[in-house]
DNA sequence: TTTATATGACTGAGCGCTCGTTCAAGCGCG
DNA sequence: CGCGCTTGAACGAGCGCTCAGTCATATAAA
């Protein structure tokens, strides 16, 4: 089965507009700008945080802020994908060059679900905020989500058929992976239950043996 | 393993106040709200459904909406709170009396997942919106959840060491009882992907041979 | 070096508008 | 009349976003 390609986004925002010249400039202060914004989107959630809290936070005018930005919306958008790029990056990260077997899938699903824990105000934030976009950005999202996914789809079906695993169809390999994901993110968005029961290592055991147990 | 129990609501609403004496009038009046107000909530979201839009949908002046409802918050409580009793009572309709055993806990599942498929649109608005409710509130809404989810712990456990089952950790029962939940949940959150690949039932075939799949 | 001019990042008062909520007045029935 | 219920105009807080203006710095001319 061949890889499925995840598009790799250009680390230049040129999708959302601005007023500044200097790109330079522009990639620096929207730093300040999204890492401001992620903190106050996370504690307050997109509606309640004005774009005023916003630029005080970033030490801007708002008038300034909007120099950088053309909305809250875009703003909006520029957040869920870094959010996306950091954790694409440290899942791509786990991603050994070596053969994959059933001892580095379940590496990829470690450093995943270890990924969500540390992200996890993030995947919630991801969750309650992707509705808000419009849909140009919503669709752009989704695919990022998607790149995700294909990862750990990409993982499975480089192992299936090899070595003493089972060939499996490419629909059941495919939802697995979405399982994958899913699973990763519940402990953010369960963590109200699971964290009074679990540590994340406990979790990590338990959601790799379920995970594995059925295809091999 | 002992039962969890799950802790039944009254059907009248009591937790939420209202100016008008007569309670069958409440009942009969908030069912209409309620209804308009989830068709409402599902098109345009929490935030962009005004209270007048709700009021005109019902049939009401806003001045008439707010003598049977608080806030537009109390609303949304009472939204979130119909919906999971909907989900509830679906779900424990799939129990039968007989003894628990592989082929009926496959039934639960399907019956679940079902729910889940017809009622994609609530699950997903549950998803959107939890986090708007106050902090009172969130945690009803969130114990509802788990009364949900114990249904299919207790499933789990009343078949755990039966039969030719192997006898399993409480804890592991416990997460697989979420990822049941999780897993139906998923086919609402991402059939923007899913539904491009898989019907109702492969969804279900498959989930169910992964579910099970590793514990027997 | 000094002076004049141009550039563009930055400022924040304020505009236009929306929305949740209230309340004084009205209505119909016993 | 009194009571229960209904009405919708009015309120005012709060929002995203704009734009006329300021000011530091770069460039050009004298």
């Amino acid at each position: 089965m061949e890889q499925i390609k995840t598009a790799r986004t250009p680390t230049a925002d040129t999708d959302v507009p601005t007023q500044i010249k200097n790109p330079d400039l522009v990639m620096e202060r929207r730093r300040q700008i999204i890492d401001s914004t992620v903190k106050l989107f996370i504690q307050h959630g997109y509606h309640k945080t004005t774009t005023r809290m916003i630029a005080k936070a970033s030490n801007f005018s708002i008038g300034s802020l909007y120099e950088y930005v053309s909305s809250k919306e875009d703003l909006l958008y520029l957040v869920c994908k870094t959010i996306h790029e950091e954790v694409q990056e440290a899942v791509e990260n786990a991603l050994s060059n070596t053969d994959m077997g059933k001892e580095q899938l379940a590496q990829v699903i470690r450093q995943y679900f270890y990924v969500c824990d540390k992200m996890g105000d993030h995947i919630l934030l991801m969750y309650q905020v992707t509705q808000f976009l419009p849909e140009k950005w919503k669709a752009k999202v989704l695919e990022n989500e998607l790149n995700i996914t294909n990862i750990f789809i990409n993982a499975l079906s480089s192992l299936s058929g090899k070595n003493n695993f089972p060939k499996l169809d490419d629909k059941i390999l495919n939802l697995v992976g979405h399982n994958i994901s899913v699973l990763g993110q519940m402990w953010a968005f369960r963590r109200w239950h699971l964290k009074n029961n679990f540590n994340i290592d406990d979790y990590i055991k338990i959601q790799t043996d379920f995970i594995l147990g059925h295809i091999f």
